[in-house]
DNA sequence: TTGCCACGGATTGGATCCAACTTCCAGAGT
DNA sequence: ACTCTGGAAGTTGGATCCAATCCGTGGCAA
C-alpha cells in the first residue's frame, strides 16, 4: 500500500533511485525534474527531499537544492565503527521477540545468499537478512539510526562487491550461519559477538580498498 | 545571521520551544498556529516540521498532523545504552583537533557549572560542555546522531533533575572533571573510559526512576 | 590575458487557494 | 442503552503562481 500520500510515493521512488545507484553520490536532483517524472507537482518532492534528509539519502542547502551525499573514506570508516557498536544492541533487543517463523525466514534468506551470485542481488539479500535478524527490536530510534547508516553506505558496499567480486563471499557466509546459530539458540552474547565481528572485519576490508571512493 | 530562510527560523523557533520543555511530549502542533504566531504561511511550517523530524523532535503521521514524541523508559534506556557506544568515538574522533582554546572554554563551562543551582541553566551548560568536547568530531553522520539522541532525551533530563534536584551533583562534575582532565593531555582512552561511565551511570540513575515517565 | 561586475536564465523558497482526509457528534435504528 | 451511519467542521496535503536567490556568461577595463 502505498500510503496514497504523494510526497511518501515520491519519496519512495528517489529512495529507490538513490539505494539503486541510479543517483549516484554527488548527483544533484532537481525538483521540477523529478516532479515531472512522477506526475506530480513540485511541492510533494519538496517534502519527499525532506524526508529523504532524514534518512541520511540526500544533504539539502538552502536555495542550492538536494544532492546525493558523498562520504570521505574515514566518514565510511566512522559510520562502520558506528555500526559496530549499534547493531549489537539491536540483536540483542530483537532476539527475544523472534519466533521460529522468523527463524525459518533467516534460514531461507541465508540459503537465497549461498546460491547467488549477482551483486545487486546479493545487497538485497544481505540487508534482507540483517534487518530480519532486528525487525525484533521495537525501539524505533534505534532502527531509524541503523536504517540511516545502511544507506549512507550502501553505494560503498555496492562498488566494494563489483570490485572484490564473490572472493570474500565464504566470510560472510560463514559470520552469518555463526549469526543465525546464536539467535536460534537465543545466545546474546554470541550474536553480539558475531555480528560486531562481522560489521568490523567488513569495514577493515574496505579500509584496505581506497580506490572504492574514487 | 537566522539564514534568511523562513522555515529555518520556524524550525528554530519549535525546536527552542520543544527543548525548553514548553511544548511537552504528546503535545500536538497545528500548522495553522504557529503560522501565525510568527507571521508565516503554512509552507514553511511544514518544512520545518520535516526539519524537526529528522532531529527526532516531533514525529509525523499523514493527515494526522505533528506531535511531540512521547517515550517510553524502555526506549529511553536503549538511547542512553546508545549514547554509551556512540559518544566514546565521538571524543575520540574530536580530541586531536581542539586546541588550547578549547580547553579554556571547556573549563570555563565547567567552572559555571559548579557555580550553578538552576535546574534550567545546568541542562544548557552541561550539553554545551559535552557539545564542546565533540566540537573537533567533524564527522557529520555521527554528530546528527548524537544530536538526536541528546534531543530525544532532553525532557527526560529535566524531569529527573527538578526531582532529584542537586543531590548526584556532585558526581556529574566529579566525571566532568575526570573528562576535562583526559581531553587536556590528549588521553583518548581516558576520555572514552569516562565519559561511557558518565553515561552508564546517568542511565541507571534514571532507571531508578520511573515515576519521569509518569 | 586576467579579474571584476552586471545581467539573465535557471532553480529553489513562499503565499494563496483548493482538495483530501480525519475526527467527532448527532440521530436513526436495533 | 448501544452501535452504526452520515455529515459537518477542522486540519493536513497538493497545485499553481509569484518572489528571492544562485550561478554561469559575457562584456569591459586594467
Amino acid at each position: 500500500m502505498t500510503d496514497g500520500v504523494s510526497s511518501t510515493r515520491v519519496a519512495a521512488y528517489l529512495r529507490e533511485a538513490i539505494l539503486s545507484g541510479e543517483l549516484a553520490p554527488g548527483a544533484r536532483i532537481r525538483q521540477e525534474d523529478v516532479a515531472e517524472r512522477l506526475g506530480a507537482s513540485r511541492l510533494p518532492v519538496r517534502e519527499a527531499l525532506r524526508i529523504l534528509a532524514a534518512d541520511g539519502l540526500v544533504e539539502h542547502e538552502a536555495h542550492k537544492g538536494a544532492r546525493v551525499p558523498r562520504l570521505s573514506q574515514h566518514e565510511v570508516d566512522v559510520v562502520y565503527r558506528m555500526r559496530e557498536r549499534l547493531e549489537p544492541i539491536a540483536i540483542v533487543e530483537s532476539m527475544p521477540h523472534l519466533d521460529d517463523g522468523a527463524h525459518e525466514q533467516l534460514e531461507e534468506v541465508q540459503r537465497r545468499i549461498e546460491d547467488n551470485t549477482d551483486v545487486e542481488k546479493f545487497l538485497d539479500l544481505d540487508r534482507e537478512f540483517h534487518m530480519l535478524t532486528y525487525s525484533g527490536c521495537h525501539v524505533d530510534t534505534l532502527m531509524t539510526v541503523v536504517t540511516r547508516l545502511w544507506n549512507s553506505t550502501q553505494h560503498h558496499r555496492r562498488t566494494y562487491l563489483a570490485l572484490a567480486g564473490h572472493r570474500a563471499m565464504w566470510a560472510v557466509n560463514a559470520e552469518h550461519r555463526l549469526i543465525l546459530d546464536a539467535v536460534r539458540r537465543g545466545d546474546a552474547d554470541d550474536a553480539e559477538r558475531y555480528l560486531g565481528g562481522h560489521i568490523r572485519r567488513t569495514r577493515i576490508e574496505l579500509s584496505h580498498h581506497p580506490e572504492v571512493f574514487r
